[in-house]
DNA sequence: AGGACTTGTGCCTATTTGTACAAAATTTCC
DNA sequence: GGAAATTTTGTACAAATAGGCACAAGTCCT
């Protein structure tokens, strides 16, 4: 309803609820409410009404939302209306793997250029991309304007990748590597390691 | 320092801990801070400290903390002070990648078997595991009582797996598949979709 | 002995979530 | 056809949770 500043941690169930929006919409359902997205997701009705809320009033009594409309602003507030442009770095298997993966393109991400520094690499075909080396990261990225990057290089190299990716102008980082990864301000980072999201979850086993 | 419900959050932050005390010990330091673990991972002093008190007494005044024996109690609290059998539910690209990956063994997690239903590649070997069928997939995760799966199968897929998984006595879900998992109460899900990490990153950007 | 560090925690503040209800829209049922 | 019941949003208010500050009390080093 205002241009306040909205919780970061509201921002990172905005693409939940949009992945489902989307999911519903292929199924070619219109309208839902908050109670069904909040069993499909698995979060309380009340908070989805809330956090949507803080948007503006995208509901109707009575119906609910409107799927198509509600998609529409969830992917102008997220920025997601536009194609942005990636860069992997690294071409392990990881990397490969989503070099190869299909599920970017309709939502709001294409990939630019992949690297490696592995010589026996550079210059090769990687899914659909030629390999470039990671010693020309800089100028190519810079010149491109490319603001996001994967990075999906051992942790002895991580943080040396990022520092030129950081200074390349990249100020999207979503780290493979099972390192944290030091960042100056406005440069920002997800993480990805199967490990700690394994490790989180042993703790309620027996 | 009480055996209190520990909040979640915490939880999640234990393996991020663990991670980087593992990686100061394998450069064969023997102490360090809150100030210094923070200024590593990113976090504040005061919320490590805080963090880590919940389950006792580990530091020391004017010293800080024996990383060693940090190790040791985090290890032991997140119960990856053992080995956890893991299987792998579906061996395209993703599935591989995990299948070949090094980084589990040190780190409490061994891959016991892969599963996939294409006939071209049941039978056939993905890193070293031979490829079973998913249809023998709840016999044998029964049998060998294994909790955690790693969920790695197209999203049209994810759900139906996930029920077989459950019933076999699954109890920790890895969920690669871009989709909200369904579970009942008790079992855990955790999820990876590059994609939403992405989108939670470009509302921030310009 | 004194100074520099560092923990664990009490207290306070900020953030996040849950509850409940008026108001609006739709559906049901006579 | 219209009244009553049902559904659903957005939000005010309350409760619960999480995080920051600051300091007494140890510990180490010189």
């Amino acid at each position: 309803m205002n241009a306040n500043k909205i919780p970061d941690i509201i921002i990172g169930r905005l693409p939940v609820y949009l992945r489902a929006l989307q999911q519903l919409s292929e199924k070619g359902i219109l309208t839902t409410s908050s109670q069904e997205l909040g069993e499909i997701i698995g979060i309380s009705a009340a908070q989805i009404r809330k956090d949507i809320s803080q948007f503006g009033e995208f509901g109707k009594q009575g119906t609910g939302y409107s799927i198509p409309f509600l998609i529409e602003r969830l992917r102008d507030i997220l920025k997601v209306d536009r194609v942005w442009e990636v860069v992997i770095i690294g071409m392990g298997d990881i990397g490969h793997a989503l070099a190869r993966y299909h599920g970017f393109s309709n939502r709001g991400f294409h990939i630019k250029m992949v690297f490696d520094n592995d010589p026996a690499k550079i210059g090769q075909k990687a899914g659909d991309y030629e390999v470039f080396d990671t010693a020309t990261l800089g100028e190519r990225v810079k010149q491109s304007k490319i603001k996001i990057a994967m990075l999906t290089v051992p942790a002895t190299s991580a943080q040396e990748m990022t520092d030129h990716l950081v200074k390349a102008g990249i100020k999207a980082i979503l780290n493979y590597a099972p390192i944290s990864l030091n960042v100056p301000r406005g440069v920002h980072v997800q993480y990805i390691d199967p490990v700690t999201h394994l490790q989180r979850m042993t703790y309620y086993l027996d």
